[in-house]
DNA sequence: ATAGTTATCGTCATGTTGACAATAAAGCTT
DNA sequence: AAGCTTTATTGTCAACATGACGATAACTAT
């Protein structure tokens, strides 16, 4: 039996984003730099404190408007999950609840002094431990790396890294990127283009690049991904597995 | 530029849970009827406060052993997803962290006449507008559902559904319970047990029932999830996917 | 033009799936 | 005990999907 009326315990609430994107081949997150203490120097995930009448995705949209001086976010924002509240801040118990960006590469304002510096940083560093996070943001973003990871196999957000319109190419690499493998070119040709419900021929073509001219291509309407969603849009059978 | 140091608002947080069985070959879920305002009557999630000092999942598990009377919990217990803090309780800002317990039936204790009286009902009656949840009850089951039905699809979790040991009938069952359709025996039983890696064959078998025995399996220990997790534990290529 | 590069189409052997026949091994009925 | 009913399990086969890789097409750079 509950005890009747013991006044519930109340926490302080953040929302933390693992901003990843395509750059070179390569997947990055984005990072800022921590100008107080505790973990003051270490880079860190964008985010903070939950305001009173919001919810949380509007939370994290927010702070990352914020931190990278971007008015319009790109691509597509969903949560990811909630860590703690014990044990994760020295200062106190803080509940966070993480979220996971998939998007174009977009450029992130080098803020002024006294602002937390954001910018992009490929993950491998981090996996690596050439780089250290604060918190406990290292097990967030392995996390967020295994969603994306799984989300690519069954749902078209693979798309929700490149631009409005792109090639069969540009799709493989993010593909490439974020399972870190590569791909067959001809095979995935095939496979994303002949699945029902993804792709759209815009009927353009790139020129101006080396090798012959590439198709664009755009979401299909019906595979356009709701924004916030815990998106389980399936493409059903898996767009495609990773090797190995 | 984030102001220096205003206070951090502070939330209540709270956890509920969404326990799934299947009884009967239909899915159930286990709800609590609240005994104060507001819903007072309506039947609810199962749920509570987190404590000071306490984790989610944590929680989770102990406002579900507190509301069922059962000391050890079965199945396999994950976090689902965060709701909130807006507009969710009448009485003011709550943030609430659901997760999705999938379980062997077990028997819920029919507590005293003060206390929250806990029982699994059919998730039809919920679906079909029979039974009406209280908060946003309704929205997390749906989100569970759903969730439920992809774990299915590529991960060893059907068997959390079973006893230790099962048949290829009764782990069918689930997964027909869960996906609302009839899969076909016989290719059921070729997936099932040719998937390497999901099945461990005991040696043992039924007696007693109707019809020929049949061969009782446990999951392999490689399959096994661990508790928490957002277990990603990948069986590739999918199980079995839902006929329809 | 020739070479280099990338895109796209095709082929083929192999593996997986869905539909469904056939057989096996129990309990139940008479 | 013989036959019927029920459920489990093994096979078969055609349709389809996948991975490996050959062959062309259509550009840019030299």
């Amino acid at each position: 039996m509950p005890a009747s009326h013991p006044a519930p315990e109340r926490f302080p609430v953040t929302v933390d984003v693992v901003a990843l994107t395509v750059r070179e081949a390569q997947l990055n997150v984005l990072l800022i730099t921590r100008l107080i203490e505790p973990f003051k120097g270490k880079p860190a995930l964008p985010g903070g404190f939950v305001l009173a009448g919001e919810d949380l995705l509007e939370a994290a949209g927010r702070e990352l408007a914020e931190e990278t001086g971007v008015e319009h976010l790109p691509g597509h924002l969903e949560q990811l999950g909630s860590y703690g509240p014990k044990g994760r801040d020295p200062r106190g118990d803080v509940l966070t609840v993480a979220h996971l960006l998939m998007a174009p590469d977009f450029p992130v304002l080098s803020a002024g002094s006294d602002a937390e510096h954001a910018a992009w940083y490929p993950v491998r560093d981090i996996l690596e431990g050439k780089l250290e996070l604060a918190f406990d943001h290292a097990r967030i973003l392995d996390d967020a790396l295994e969603r994306a990871k799984s989300k690519l196999e069954y749902s078209p957000l693979g798309a929700a890294f490149c631009d409005e319109e792109f090639t069969i190419a540009q799709l493989r690499a993010v593909y490439e990127a974020v399972w870190g493998t590569r791909l067959d070119p001809r095979n995935f040709h095939r496979k994303a283009t002949g699945t029902p419900g993804f792709l759209e021929d815009t009927g353009r073509m790139t020129a101006g690049d080396a090798g012959r001219p590439a198709a664009l291509f755009r979401l299909a309407p019906e595979a356009r991904p709701t924004p916030g969603q815990p998106t389980r849009a399936v493409l059903n059978p898996p767009l495609m597995r990773p090797r190995d």
